[in-house]
DNA sequence: TGTACATCAGTGAACGCGCGTTCACTGATGTAC
DNA sequence: TGTACATCAGTGAACGCGCGTTCACTGATGTAC
């Protein structure tokens, strides 16, 4: 039997839902150093004050946004890493996921992009502490690939973290023609690939 | 005969200038949409009024920064691509100019990390233009060497934009570790070094 | 099942404050003769 | 070289406005018996 939720702590979680979705809208057109309260909550329908029932700031809130962004990726990056095939179908097929994930989540990935070096001190490291979880994830990913062989821990931790820049930059490019025509999404796509494609390359040759 | 201002000229020139670098200094802390007019003047020392004689808005005064930022980047685009030596020679030189160049002009660094993705559309457009130059150069560059032999415009242009990223994730991690002590900024510099190392590998074996 | 009390998410008024922008101004610099 | 006028970078007062935060409150939900 699953555990239900007072009426009123399910109530609470509706308004900081509620809250964590309006301030993502709103930072789609603004860094998180500017975003006020009271536009937050007026843009939910509460009092300025209700605020403060869930968050002790902006920040505060950002922090959770980081959670909800990157908390959603664990499962893709698993995905990705543990996928089957050679390293070209695995590059194609990680690729079409990164711009499903664009598509579907695109505010997400817009937040991340914006705050991992914007002006809020305890968001970005929120971040940078999910994004060093996401390259050790990988890291041991890759340390069971038999392509690794040879590699050591130092090298194997670079290239994990050359491939997870790699993702955002891929997500940023995507998000930037997401209202672009198909042909153009396409082009992103190809050049996406190819960029992935080169750093395998580079991967396979390490230790010539 | 060199063209002197007049004192007028020269007057305003030089309160522009301060209003740009108080800018930066504040921008240390905050994202450029949280950026106040009020601050700035204050930071100098003139009154409120007196920014609308050089800017139409913060906005105004970010693609000013932008231009200040990276205009003093190309002479070192220029030195990294026509540098002599083996590639990893050339790879450590490049390494190197970043660190100098991040520890000369930090603020600048920042600023465009921050705003690249940042809130201001103007700004992150002033920017974007920019790196596509950028890129340009670094193509036309990549497209003299002997090792671009059969590469086709696409793909160099593709290489020359992972480079670019490259650059700039580098100097991100510069930035992150300019107070830390000499050991871990070497070891940025050796991380740094590997991942150049590494797409070059990818690039030599790109045709095979 | 009903009653009496406790909890607490959300309210609404009030506060002092700094914001961006306007406007008419001043006085040093520049220009024409 | 001196005079009379034009220019214009920077001023300072004033404005209306939205901000974050405090506080005592209300009334629905939860709990103990």
């Amino acid at each position: 039997m699953s555990h239900t939720l007072g009426l009123r702590q399910a109530q609470k979680q509706k308004t900081r839902q509620a809250l964590l979705d309006a301030a993502l809208g709103l930072l789609e057109e603004q860094s998180l150093s500017s975003l006020g309260l009271r536009e937050v909550t007026r843009a939910v329908g509460v009092a300025p004050t209700a605020f403060y029932r869930h968050f002790r700031s902006t920040a505060d809130l950002g922090v959770a946004l980081v959670e909800e962004a990157l908390g959603s990726l664990h499962p893709m990056i698993r995905t990705i890493v543990s996928s089957a095939g050679d390293s070209d179908q695995r590059i194609e097929r990680a690729v079409e996921l990164i711009a499903r994930h664009v598509e579907t989540h695109p505010a997400h990935v817009r937040f991340i992009a914006r705050e991992r070096h914007g002006g809020v001190q305890s968001v970005r490291e929120a971040i940078q502490d999910q994004l060093a979880l996401f390259a050790d994830e990988v890291k041991e990913a890759l340390a069971k690939d038999p392509l690794s062989e040879g590699w050591n821990d130092d090298d194997l931790l670079m290239l994990a973290h050359l491939y997870v820049d790699q993702m955002l930059i891929t997500a940023s490019l995507f998000l930037d023609v997401l209202e672009s025509p198909e042909d153009e999404r396409h082009r992103v796509t190809r050049a996406a690939t190819r960029r992935m494609r080169l750093i395998s390359i580079g991967r396979e040759h390490w230790l010539d």
